[in-house]
DNA sequence: TGGTATT
């Protein structure tokens, strides 16, 4: 009655006053229908605007999708109609993800790990700018089958030479998961953090190194367009994060007037910190709609302010459009500091490495921790890739060997709990001595 | 004493 490999149709954009009978003729000058069936709601029964067609041949579906699909719209309509394969027909996910292949290997060498379970339609090692392999790859076969077929024999079978683990084989991302991908990790930028991840004991410690430090900036600040830029990025942190460590060090040398006279820092005693409105009208952040601190926002899961208004957006959806909305200036700010990097260069004495870091201490936080000694191009803790857990150790790489100094300086001997963190330069990769 | 990556 219909061929093997019939195709199933989605029509959409069909009126819905348009019954079975009255599309059968639009459709059968393409060939014979099998099934034609008006998709309807499955409690009250009412015609949902779309359809599902099967022709007897594969040759009429493709014809009908060729001639109608977005080519003309139907009467009362506003868009034109659809007609594509159902979802139902797709062959499924053929595309994989292959992870932790050596950074030397080639679309040739992975090609070739790969053919013995399919063709493959596309084989694609993925590389930065320079050319440099990323160390992995999309892989596409013809057909769904194969590509199980490879990821059931590749996946986890065997850790490549240069790889730190073994051999990643899964399905790519889908459209909407690249999406949220792409939300993650601009969330992650951002650096959006508990306010209560920090120590109240290591609070007013800190504040006094930082205020130390800020009274050392102050008194070349006349001379030096970096430490504006410095007060300036702290005042934007602490704008989107009242609370967090950096708070209190903006307060403190933010001066209260426009008047030229340079704030007396070190005879200051460190006021309290200011309400966080006031904070940010320093900054000109935009108050959220609710009147709660942009740091509230960020920080409350679920309670998001736009989420009554927009009940239809996914969770992750509405975080990131608030976050768009109140953290423009920091995303700007970082931006700002990755143009610093030219392009490959990591310049030996900006980067600082820090051990003994408090064990919950993330990217963030020590990027926070660290920001007010310059411009941070990158901040790492290292993780246990098994544990997921802190070495209590990490990087910083600021874009001047100046700020490395400033921070080592400032932070280096630092205590925090019962440990006093270790600051200094990293290790050039060629010297393998341990002190 | 660094880099687990999604066209």
């Amino acid at each position: 009655m219909k061929e093997a490999d019939a195709i199933k149709l989605f029509i959409g954009q069909i009126p819905r006053n348009l019954e079975e009978k009255d599309l059968k003729p639009i459709f059968e000058q393409f060939g014979k229908i099998y099934e034609l069936t008006v998709i309807k709601d499955k409690y009250t029964g009412m015609h949902k605007g779309c359809a599902f067609l099967t022709y007897c041949a594969r040759e009429s579906a493709l014809k009908a999708q060729n001639a109608l699909h977005e080519q003309k719209t139907l009467p009362g309509m506003n868009r034109p109609i659809q007609v594509k394969p159902a979802d139902s027909e797709g062959r499924g996910d053929r595309k994989l993800f292959v992870g932790m292949l050596g950074k030397q290997l080639s679309d040739t060498d992975v090609k070739k790990m790969f053919e013995p379970f399919g063709s493959i339609e596309e084989c694609t090692v993925l590389r930065g700018p320079d050319g440099a392999s990323k160390g992995c790859a999309f892989v596409k076969y013809q057909s769904n089958a194969e590509a199980q077929a490879a990821i059931s024999a590749l996946h986890g079978s065997r850790t490549l030479p240069g790889a730190s683990s073994s051999l990643v084989v899964k399905f790519a991302d889908t459209e909407k998961e690249r999406g949220i991908r792409r939300m993650q990790q601009v969330a992650s930028q951002l650096g959006v953090i508990s306010p209560m991840s920090l120590h109240l004991g290591a609070y007013n410690a800190y504040t006094q190194a930082l205020v130390q430090q800020q009274a050392l900036v102050a008194q070349s600040a006349y001379l030096s367009p970096v430490a504006t830029v410095a007060a300036v990025q702290m005042q934007q942190l602490a704008a989107l994060n009242p609370n967090s460590i950096i708070a209190t060090p903006i307060a403190s040398i933010t001066p209260s007037s426009g008047t030229n006279t340079p704030p007396a820092i070190a005879a200051t005693p460190v006021p309290a910190l200011p309400p966080p409105m006031a904070v940010n009208s320093y900054s000109q952040l935009p108050a959220p709609p609710n009147g709660q601190s942009a740091s509230e926002t960020l920080y409350t899961n679920g309670v998001h302010p736009y989420q009554a208004q927009s009940p239809a957006l996914d969770p992750l959806q509405q975080a990131y459009t608030g976050m768009q909305h109140y953290t423009g200036e920091a995303s700007e700010l970082l931006k700002c500091n990755l143009n610093f990097v030219d392009s490959e260069e990591c310049p030996e004495g900006c980067n600082i490495f820090i051990y003994h870091l408090p064990q919950e201490f993330t990217d963030s936080e020590m990027l926070q921790m660290f920001l007010p000694f310059g411009n941070v191009i990158s901040a790492k803790v290292f993780v246990d890739r098994a544990t997921n857990q802190s070495k209590c150790f990490g990087f910083v790489s600021f874009d001047n060997p100046a700020s490395a100094q400033a921070a080592i300086q400032s932070m280096n001997g630092f205590q925090i709990g019962m440990k006093r963190l270790k600051v200094q330069l990293k290790r050039p990769k060629d010297a393998n001595r341990p002190y």
